[in-house]
DNA sequence: TGTACATCAGTGAACGCGCGTTCACTGATGTAC
DNA sequence: TGTACATCAGTGAACGCGCGTTCACTGATGTAC
């Protein structure tokens, strides 16, 4: 064994996260082999050591976020309906929308996987339902919503307005939307607070 | 004057319409120049007769799409509030997921237009802008969310709603997403309605 | 401990294909007479 | 009305570049002795 293990999968970790970075960034297919491999310090060639093909990136690269993302919620001191509601205000927020090589992949990447392949679409469907059961745990049900329908409403809300955010370009709309959806969203989730 | 000014023009629009079509269900970079004109009845050469760059399609085919959308509103037989929740009621519907090549772009094309030219960016940005005073002429305010608020919220849960449902795999997930979202968004924008 | 060897992560040149764009050409049509 | 000509929309071959993938090679490192 010529080189340890350790170091392969550390590589192997290092193309992930720049891949991350860079889909975030420009989509899946707007991002070379040459660029990724370049950002995490190496060259072309070696990529296919790692991986069997560009395509396989996609769906990891997804995964990778979104354990990131369920390590950053769980050690976040909010408990109770503050979790949530906190969740809200950082995911619908000026700050997420500029970090573009941090944004939740849901956010960048939402068109990307649509066309990718069935791998890719799962890790991205499996986020998604991350995000509705996250919700519903702790939004209630009233006579108009159950607990249920705010939690996929609210998620729609989230991604709704940082994609609309993120498309266009007169800085203040981009504000407007953010503010006025955040306010929605945690009202629909948490509504005694209204 | 060989050939009638007219028979140029039809040309041009029926290349923008089979571009438009092909970029709802494929995005601007994986639809192929040789594609659209082949859709169109024609070759890949004479493009160029018609458009500077394949570039130039993109915000043209956005705003081609826009025209036809608000001639279909106006001519809808509602008025009043009931405009703004039929208009929901089809936007957020099984039907609009399904109907992939006449959706709108603002669903297809969200994260591509992110990555185009100024151009097209304001021809994304022009129809967001239609859509959310749409709503606004109907909105009311309260106590919670004004007219202005609502619009905004509203326009980012179609959005939101549609983009979630169209890149999840299961049929039912998705169903249930937009129902809920439908539901939540006539409440934002007519909440006399609960 | 030191040395020869085997392994394999990483390199970079090369291949091949897809596709945007160019260009010389064609042939249908309107115009001038 | 008929004929010659000019125009230009449309054709399809060719060019060139970007990029995913392959491949022969290198050289650093762990292992066997």
């Amino acid at each position: 064994m010529p080189l340890s293990r350790e170091h392969k999968k550390n590589t192997r970790t290092r193309i992930l996260e720049a891949a991350r970075r860079l889909f975030n960034k420009r989509g899946f297919n707007n991002v070379p082999i040459d660029d990724i491999m370049a950002e995490a310090g190496l060259t072309r060639g070696g990529f296919y050591n790692h991986f069997r093909a560009k395509e396989d990136l996609y769906a990891e690269a997804l995964t990778t976020f979104a354990d990131g993302a369920k390590r950053a919620v769980i050690s976040s001191a909010h408990t109770g309906p503050d979790r949530v509601l906190s969740f809200i205000r950082g995911y619908i927020s000026r700050r997420h929308l500029q970090t573009v090589e941090d944004q939740c992949p849901l956010i960048a990447l939402s068109t990307d996987v649509a066309r990718a392949g069935p791998a890719t679409r799962q890790a991205y469907e499996g986020i998604v339902r991350n995000i509705i059961e996250f919700f519903e745990n702790e939004a209630p049900s009233n006579d108009t919503l159950t607990a249920r329908e705010r939690s996929l409403a609210t998620a729609a809300i989230c991604i709704g307005a940082m994609v609309l955010a993120r498309t266009v370009d007169d800085k203040s709309l981009a504000e407007e939307i953010c503010d006025a959806s955040r306010k929605l969203a945690e009202e629909t989730v948490i509504p005694s607070k209204a």
